[in-house]
DNA sequence: GTCTATATTAAGATAGAC
DNA sequence: GTCTATCTTAATATAGAC
């Protein structure tokens, strides 16, 4: 049976993805309706601006990372979830990439998504609090406070930057845009402070992320 | 005695302050003139576009750079002096802000910035090696290949990209913008992989760049 | 819900006088 | 070198018919 997508959802998917291909201030209105095959006065009736467009976007990423950033304070995760999780959230994060693309640009011009961004971060940064504190009830690592800051800092820079960062460094590789190197690179930022047994498990977990 | 600034350097002084305080999509060539008092027209007289003060402002950049990063491979660095490079690194990269805010969008209206943003990026992680290396064979650290290349790429990430996340994250507060935040956060991403003295004096050099 | 046609605005850039 | 006036283009958004 063939499902009808409503256009008005079929408006927010082609836009996500030209917003990622080609940078959301290159994308006009007028391509999004054209990649459609709908008249540019078509999609004004589902969305009365392209900042609405973006601001529901948003909202999804949103909702998508607060699912995966839901971490409870007292769970014990092994390497391997750990892993996983990585995986998902560069993954999620890759999605959503155009945001991060022109972060100064999208704020200034939608100025009611600075604090949705702060929360964001902020949410980041306790995720992985909660992710290092098991780590530490496991004794699989020992850290004292300032370093402590200090490398969930590092982690929730890097998560937001890295796919940024690695598509300038590739730019046009194939190898482009595999969360796998995300992942691979925030091993090796955990690493040093692990105890030496968790340092050389996460050496060969690390080699099946390598690419 | 009153010197004349030429108005061709007025342009590109006022074009920079504009472009990182207000974002370089958000200035127009009209906002440029307007702020320096001369007429749009003039300023065509001196650069032909947009794109051509922006080429320019990137050439700037890219100078001071290259003059920062060439380090010669068989100097040996202190610790002393690694934070006085990276200071002035983090300074530098702070005064040319508005090139990676908007990395995206300001590479796709500019393709042959596209080159030389990577050629940049290169010369930081070669850069970074060079130092990495001093310090090890100062014996102060001590790194297998695949965390070296890790660490590298993982400083490189972090320069490039410390002062769009610090200023997202202090949103409007006054502690932000100083390059010194950068610095403590690269040491705290070298301390893990020095030996227990150099770790040591670090620690301490480090409260001296806390803010 | 969807279309076509058009209004509005603002940016980058040029022409020609002084 | 600098000005004023204007051209050109393109993007967001609306009006009104179907």
């Amino acid at each position: 049976m063939v499902v009808k997508v409503k256009t008005r959802d079929r408006i927010l998917t082609t836009s996500l993805a030209l917003f990622n291909e080609l940078g959301e201030p290159n994308v006009t209105t007028l391509l999004i309706s054209d990649e459609m095959d709908i008249s540019p006065g078509n999609l004004y009736y589902h969305f009365r601006s392209k900042s609405d467009i973006i601001g529901e976007l948003f909202g999804q990423y949103t909702a998508e990372m607060d699912d995966l950033l839901a971490i409870p304070p007292d769970v014990e995760v092994s390497l391997d979830q750990l892993g996983f999780f990585l995986h998902l959230l560069f993954e999620t994060l890759e999605r959503y990439r155009f945001l991060y693309h022109d972060l100064v640009n999208i704020m200034s011009r939608y100025p009611d998504l600075k604090n949705r961004f702060r929360k964001i971060l902020s949410r980041k940064g306790k995720g992985f609090r909660s992710l290092c504190d098991s780590l530490t009830r496991q004794r699989l690592m020992s850290l004292d406070q300032s370093s402590l800051d200090a490398l969930c800092e590092q982690l929730t820079l890097t998560v937001c930057y890295w796919e940024s960062f690695d598509s300038l460094k590739e730019l046009g590789n194939r190898n482009a845009m595999d969360p796998a190197r995300g992942v691979y690179q925030v091993f090796y930022l955990l690493m040093p402070h692990l105890t030496e047994s968790a340092a050389g498990e996460l050496t060969v977990l690390a080699q099946e992320y390598r690419r």
